[in-house]
DNA sequence: GCTATTATCTCGCTGAACGAGATACTCGGT
DNA sequence: ACCGAGTATCTCGTTCAGCGAGATAATAGC
C-alpha cells in the first residue's frame, strides 16, 4: 500500500479552503441581510449574465434546488432588497426574467473583489506548468463532484 | 493594465469546484435526512477527533455560528439520528462533550471516500513541483479567506 | 376553439435558528 | 465554608426559509 500522506493532506487543504470560502460567502450574506441561498442566486445570475443567457424564475429555482413556492419567495426577497428586478418575457408571457441590478454587482465586487485580486496576484507568480497543475486539479475535482450527482 | 485572463479563469474554476463540493455535501445531507448545518457539525467533530481534542456543545455551536438554543437543537437532531452521543464532562460537570458515533464516520466515508480517493489518485500523477504549487495555492486561498473575517 | 402543458404565484404548514431567560455547576474572595 | 459572579447548557416562544398542494395565466397541439 503506497504512502498517500502528502496527497491526503492536500485534499484536507482543499476542504479547509472550501470551508473558509463558504464562511466568507456567509459573511457577505449576513452583512447584507441575506441568506446563503440568496447569495447563491446572485452568483447564478452573474454567471448567466456573463454568458449572455437570460435567467427565468423557473430555471433559477431549478439551479438552486428550490420548488416553485420557494423560488417565488426568494425572488421576492431579492427584489425587496433591490438586488434584482422581475421582467415579463415579451415572447413567452408566462415567463418572468430575473435581472440583476447594478447595485448588487457592485456590492458583490466590494466583498469578493479583494479576495479575487489576491488569488489572481498569487497565480501571477506561478510559471506555466504550475498554473496548469492547479487548473488541472480544480477541473478534475469539479467534474468528479458533479459526476457523483445521480 | 496586465492580462489576467488565465489567472481569472482559474479563480472561476476554484469557485466552480467549491460550488460542486457544496452540492455534493448537500446530497449527503439530504440522503441521510440531515441539513447542511448537521454535516458541518459532523465534519467539525471529525476534525476534533483527528486532532485529539474533545468537543463541547458550546465550542461546536461557536464554530458553526449558532446560538445556544440552536446548538442544543442541533445536538438533539444528531443524537436522535444516532450520529453523536452526549457525555457529561467529569472534570467540569457544567460541560457536555459531544462524541461522534462510529456509524456516522462510516456513513461519511461511504459518501466522501470515492471522491477523496479520486482526488488522491489524481495528485499521485503530479511531480513534486506541481503538487507544491497546488498546496501553495490552496493554503493561500484558505488563509486569505480566513483573514477577511473581522 | 378546446384541451393539455408549462410558468409562476398563493396558501397553509413544518422545522431550523433566534432572543430572552431559566437552571445547573464552578471558582475566587472573604 | 459560604456567597456572588461567571460560565455552560437547556427551555420557551417567535420568526422566517422552504415544502406540498393547488390556483391562475399564458402557450401550443389537435
Amino acid at each position: 500500500m503506497p504512502d498517500h500522506e502528502r496527497e491526503m493532506e492536500t485534499v484536507h487543504l482543499l476542504r479547509a479552503a472550501t470551508v473558509e470560502l463558504g464562511l466568507h460567502s456567509a459573511r457577505f450574506a449576513h452583512r447584507n441581510g441575506m441568506h446563503p441561498t440568496d447569495v447563491r442566486a446572485l452568483i447564478a445570475l452573474l454567471d448567466a449574465s456573463r454568458s449572455g443567457t437570460d435567467m427565468t424564475a423557473g430555471r433559477l429555482g431549478a439551479l438552486l434546488g428550490l420548488n416553485s413556492a420557494g423560488t417565488t419567495a426568494l425572488i421576492d426577497r431579492l427584489e425587496r432588497l433591490g438586488h434584482v428586478r422581475r421582467v415579463r418575457d415579451g415572447r413567452d408571457r408566462r415567463r418572468v426574467l430575473v435581472e440583476i441590478e447594478e447595485r448588487a454587482v457592485e456590492l458583490g465586487w466590494d466583498h469578493f473583489g479583494p479576495l479575487i485580486a489576491r488569488a489572481v496576484g498569487l497565480l501571477e507568480g506561478y510559471d506555466e506548468r504550475e498554473l496548469a497543475a492547479v487548473r488541472r486539479f480544480l477541473t478534475a475535482v469539479r467534474d468528479a463532484a458533479a459526476e457523483a450527482a445521480d
